[in-house]
DNA sequence: ACCCAGGCATTGG
DNA sequence: CCAATGCATGGG
C-alpha cells in the first residue's frame, strides 16, 4: 500500500464519477472501485483511501499523473470560502463538498477527444473514443493507452472513420498529429495565445480551446461559454445567459463551470 | 422512423 | 456579418 495524501477534504467517487457516467471509459477504467490507467506503458492502480489514495505503483513519473487526474492544482478552500456568499453555487459546493474535477493527462489526448465530443452526446462520444483507442492504443493490464500523436500521424483518415468518427474529425485529428503545434509549450504561454494557437487548427474551435485550458491546464478563469450543458445550467439555474454568468464567477470561473455542470447532472 | 446530443467548417446570401 | 447545412453514434 502507497499512500498519496491529499488535502481534505476529498470525494473519491464524486471526483472520479466523470470516469464512469459516460460509459465505460477504456484509459481511464474502473475495476471493482479501482481507476486504472496507462502511464509510460504500465499500468498505475489508483483506489480510495483514508487520509488519501492507494497508488501502485508510486514513484516520481507516476505521482505527477495521479496529481493531475485527481485535480490537485485547484484550490478548493479559496473557492468554498468564495461560493459560500453565492445563492447558487454555495449549496451546489457544499453538496458536492470534496469534489475535485480531474484533469487531462495529455495535451493530445486532451485535443482529440475533445474532436470525438464535438457536437454529439458524450455517450456517443466515449463509444467512438473506446473504438478508437482499442484499434490505435496499447493495452496495459487492465487499462489503455491512449492512441500516441506519433501513431496517429502514421494513421490514414480513412482508418479514423472505420472506427466512428466522421470524415471531417478524421482529417481533423490526423492533421493535428501531423501538425506542427508544440502542445507541451502551450503550458508556459498565457490563456489568450493558447487560445489563438489551439483555434489557429484545422477543426478546434472556441469550445475546444476553452476546455483545454479548463480541463488541461487548469486556468482558473477558463469559461467555455460554447459549451451547449454549461449554457443550459446557467440557464436553469441562476436564469441568466452564460455570457453574462463568467464575469460573475471570476477568478473562479473553471471551477464553477465544473461545479455547475456536476451539480446540474446530478440535481438533487 | 424520427430527433437530439457538452462544435466546427463550409457555403451562400 | 449572419443563416443554413452536413456530420456518426447512442438513447429517448
Amino acid at each position: 500500500m502507497s499512500l498519496l495524501p491529499l488535502p481534505e477534504p476529498f470525494d473519491f467517487e464524486l471526483s472520479t464519477s466523470r470516469f464512469r457516467v459516460f460509459g465505460v471509459d477504456l484509459a481511464n477504467r474502473f475495476v471493482d472501485g479501482v481507476l486504472h490507467r496507462a502511464v509510460d506503458g504500465r499500468e498505475v492502480r489508483i483506489g480510495d483511501a483514508t487520509g488519501g489514495v492507494d497508488v501502485e505503483p508510486l514513484d516520481h513519473l507516476t505521482r505527477p499523473v495521479v496529481e493531475q487526474l485527481l485535480g490537485l492544482p485547484f484550490d478548493l478552500p479559496a473557492f468554498y470560502a468564495w461560493t459560500a456568499g453565492d445563492p447558487v453555487l454555495g449549496p451546489i459546493a457544499e453538496r458536492l463538498d470534496g469534489y475535485r474535477p480531474p484533469l487531462q493527462v495529455d495535451p493530445f489526448e486532451a485535443l482529440v477527444t475533445s474532436i470525438t465530443a464535438q457536437q454529439i452526446s458524450l455517450i456517443a462520444a466515449v463509444s467512438i473514443r473506446n473504438a478508437f483507442i482499442q484499434r490505435f492504443g496499447e493495452q496495459v493490464g487492465d487499462a489503455w493507452a491512449f492512441p500516441t500523436r506519433e501513431r496517429i500521424a502514421r494513421a490514414r483518415p480513412e482508418q479514423l472513420f472505420e472506427v466512428g468518427f466522421t470524415r471531417r474529425k478524421a482529417e481533423y485529428a490526423v492533421e493535428l498529429a501531423r501538425s506542427d503545434l508544440d502542445l507541451d509549450a502551450l503550458a508556459e504561454v498565457d490563456d489568450d495565445e493558447v487560445r489563438r494557437q489551439i483555434v489557429a487548427q484545422h477543426g478546434l474551435g472556441p469550445w475546444t480551446a476553452e476546455w483545454f485550458l479548463a480541463r488541461y491546464l487548469a486556468r482558473p478563469t477558463a469559461w467555455p461559454a460554447g459549451d451547449l450543458a454549461l449554457r443550459k445550467a446557467a440557464r436553469d439555474l441562476y436564469g441568466v445567459d452564460v455570457h453574462d454568468l463568467g464575469p460573475r464567477l471570476d477568478p473562479f470561473q473553471n471551477l464553477s463551470a465544473h461545479y455547475l455542470l456536476t451539480g446540474w447532472l446530478t440535481k438533487p
